[in-house]
DNA sequence: TACAACATTAGAGTATAGTCTATACTTGTA
DNA sequence: TACAAGTATAGACTATACTCTAATGTTGTA
């Protein structure tokens, strides 16, 4: 599928799509057979990967890290081993992430009791 | 105490410390008694303050969330269920964000074992 | 009193993650 | 075939959140 598909499927605007390609996220193949232009074809793991892009930046991570994730995920330069060692990394991170957030949840919720008790 | 006192205490530095003050975020009192100088003085609050940046930030909350969130906690200006409104709806987005990290670890595990089980 | 350390403001610079514009060429449809 | 719609690239622009520099003045200590 060409961009404008890629983006109506995805809900990602064309602009965007370009700026992940740059960003080394996804990546379009040219048909080889095709002279009179040089629009990119994208597939079905295209789809996948934007998808779990938009996943994985609501939960926070940065681009490089999306790229790390990506990497892990869908590369063949990598080890079975290295790949795991990346998804491990981040499984913690995200335990960490949700910690801070029950800390957070309490901060607020102990704010809304003071607050409610005319504390403050 | 202070600006530097205040970046000792918290770990945070004086430039950031002033452009959180420029972002409205916390506020130095001037001591009227003294003319020959305009230096900031802060008080313990503000040292509660930025650990709750500190921590609202590492959460990903922005800045303009956090000063709402201050606002709520801090201000005189809004009536107790302003406060507590804005307290419920940041308690919520938390929520949201637990559940959106804990889809993420559900997908990068899933990954993990089709990695393992050499189906990548 | 010299001078290092600290304070202020204004404004420039950086990094991240887009978002948009301009230019130019290609494709599909009336 | 005209022309609207689609595509590519380069580069400018925006927002967020710092981070740093410069200029200038103040304070505390040897």
């Amino acid at each position: 599928m060409l961009i404008n598909e890629l983006s109506k499927r995805t809900g990602i605007t064309a602009h965007t799509i370009r700026f992940y390609e740059k960003s080394g996220l996804i990546k379009g193949k040219r048909d080889e057979k095709v002279k009179s232009n040089n629009y990119f074809h994208y597939d079905e793991e295209t789809v996948e990967k934007l998808e779990l892009i938009r996943d994985a930046k609501s939960v926070g991570f940065t681009i490089s890290e999306i790229g790390q994730l990506m990497g892990a995920w869908y590369s063949n330069q990598l080890s079975v081993s290295d790949k795991i060692d990346v998804l491990e990394e981040k499984l913690l991170s995200i335990d960490e992430r949700i910690k801070q957030l029950k800390e957070m949840k309490k901060t607020i919720t102990a704010f809304k009791k003071d607050i409610i008790e005319g504390k403050c």
